[in-house]
RNA sequence: GGGCCCGUGGGUUAGUUUGGCCUAUACUUGAUGGUUUGGGACCAUUAGACCCCAGUUCAAAUCUGGGCGGGCCCA
């Protein structure tokens, strides 16, 4: 913000109060306003944790939805819908589950290497129940899925008979439930969540280790779509989700250095094939147990977005998944007619090309409608006035930053080509992010310093990790999926070992 | 699990310590009319609030208890 010696710039800071966004630079202030402010959500609904979606907010998250509709469809997955409500008896088998899979690990694993395990009965703390129905209590009661993997194998077996039947590749987009006690943030820890969840099944324990190679491809091309930096780490055992063999977590670099999960990935192999008798039948014509895996992905990418991308002036959409690309605005219509019909013109030759486009023809002056459109993020502004039907242009404003004139005559391409610029700058934006925030560091006494994230050679045991994570404050993400080329010394045993890790603190 | 704090128009808030001057402050927002319109215009008119229940009291936004909702800190 600038100040003028003349007291304009009193005035300026006056204005900009007005829409109250905090400057980005305080950023639990500046997100928790913006995404109101934006008319992504609603956070007055009575109950905490759940936001109402308004519309643009809702527009987004499709848009963002879309991509990943494309790239189900892209690699051969079926959505489905499942419902809402899973009867509490079904937990059995998952708990005998997981229970099982407990023991195996303190029975085959020296005990100093493992940590406490606290949780396992917390499921049932972190659900909400469905006791009464109309006058009665229920039986069997029901809960809220907080994911879908046991209302999914409880059905996978009636579906899969043969290997002819199989990969089955399946997904939903669905809300889920978790009741959260924690602190609240929209789209990052919430009660009610809009959750992507693919699940598919496999013959064999490589084809499913397949799958996991080809969510990986779809995680890169998601990101890359949206602008986003982050880390793909297979999490520590303590870290893995219950029932699998290993999870991979995505994790988004935020501004502030914090990492966001934003996704992750679960090869099962045939562990909760056994509990839910998911089987099939060989070629061989022998009965064998399928392989599995999960990838889930939820409104935390949008939350990602926002916090990435924004600015001091409001969001920054990227193309890719913005409601609204390009914004028409209409610069003193009222003196020239060919003003109006110069807009209708080039708004029904960018949609012939398939660009969202909106015109903002309300009754107030150019400058707010600017500031408003800054504020929610659409890419590309279009100007056009009576000198700019004059001269055959449009004035092109990037939010991005740059301004310039471009001609009427070629609209669609100069307005894709602007679009691609925006793109690429906010990719740019994001790989220069990563690179001042991770930190590669070789000795304990370094893992210091706000607003940065730790890259270390380490292969210790739980154990030792704990430590580390203690010692530091940090949160170890895991191992990263690209080991160092060469043998280092680990940080905490001096071992060498091309494990590359990292610490960050998380959200 | 333990501790602390908060609840006033759509939003941000003053007032609560010490009950009465509250028929509740200011900004913002909404509506209507007019003048305006190349980076947040202005004027006029107008709309809108003390979380709920019970109690104390001549008198409660203010005190007490409970409920509901929200926030923070520690494990």
């Amino acid at each position: 913000m600038k100040f003028s010696v003349l007291g304009l710039g009193m005035m300026a800071n006056h204005d900009k109060a007005k829409r109250g966004i905090p400057p980005k630079a305080d950023f639990n202030a500046w997100y928790p306003a913006i995404v109101e402010i934006a008319d992504l959500v609603d956070k007055r609904y009575p109950i905490k944790g759940m936001d109402v979606w308004r519309p643009y907010g809702w527009r987004a998250m499709k848009r963002i939805d879309a991509l990943t509709h494309a790239e189900m469809e892209r690699t051969g997955h079926d959505e489905v819908h499942f419902p809402l409500l899973i009867p509490e008896d079904l937990l059995e088998k998952e708990n005998r589950l997981v229970a099982l899979l407990k023991a195996a690990r303190e029975a085959g694993v020296d005990p100093s290497e493992l940590r406490m395990d606290e949780e396992l009965a917390g499921f049932k703390k972190e659900v909400y129940w469905v006791k009464h129905a109309g006058e009665n209590d229920l039986d069997v009661p029901m809960f809220l899925r907080p994911t879908s993997e046991t209302a999914m194998y409880t059905m996978f077996p009636l579906w899969v008979r043969s290997h002819a039947d199989l990969p089955l590749k399946t997904y939903q987009v669905v809300n889920t439930f978790r009741y959260e006690t924690k602190q609240t943030r929209s789209f990052i820890r919430v009660r009610e969540i809009h959750f992507f969840e693919a699940h598919t099944a496999h013959v064999d324990e490589a084809d499913a280790t397949r799958q996991i190679e080809e969510d990986l491809e779809i995680v890169a091309n998601i990101m890359n779509d949206l602008g986003l930096p982050y880390i793909a780490s297979r999490r520590p055992v303590w870290d893995t989700f219950p029932g699998a063999w290993y999870t991979i977590g995505i994790d988004v670099i935020m501004p502030n250095g914090r990492t966001l999960q934003v996704a992750s990935c679960h090869h099962y192999r045939d562990q909760w094939a056994q509990a839910f008798d998911l089987t099939y039948e060989a070629e061989d014509r022998t009965t064998k147990h399928c392989h599995q895996t999960t990838y889930g992905m939820s409104e935390r990418l949008l939350g990602a977005v926002v916090g990435m991308h924004g600015d001091d002036a409001g969001l920054i959409m990227p193309p890719s998944m913005a409601p609204i690309q390009v914004v028409l605005i209409p610069v003193a219509a009222h003196k020239t007619e060919a003003v109006m019909d110069t807009i209708h013109e080039v708004n029904n030759r960018l949609k012939a090309i398939g660009i969202r486009t909106h015109i903002d023809d309300r009754d107030v002056r150019p400058g707010q409608k600017y500031y408003d459109w800054e504020i929610k993020g659409v890419p590309l502004r279009l100007d056009i006035g009576p000198r700019d039907v004059e001269n055959g242009n449009a004035f092109a404003a990037r939010r991005t930053g740059g301004k310039q004139p471009i001609p009427l005559s070629d609209i669609e391409s100069a307005v894709r080509s602007e679009l691609a610029e925006i793109q690429s700058t906010l990719v740019g934006l994001s790989e220069e992010h990563r690179n001042s925030i991770v930190r590669s560091v070789t000795d304990l006494s370094e893992l210091e310093g706000e607003n940065a994230i730790f890259e270390v050679a380490f292969c210790g045991t739980d154990a030792d990790a704990e430590v580390l994570e203690k010692s530091s404050g940090l949160t170890l993400l895991g191992e990263a999926l690209k080991p160092f080329g060469e043998a280092r010394p680990c940080i905490v045993t001096g071992e060498m070992t091309t494990m590359r890790q990292h610490l960050a603190r998380m959200y």
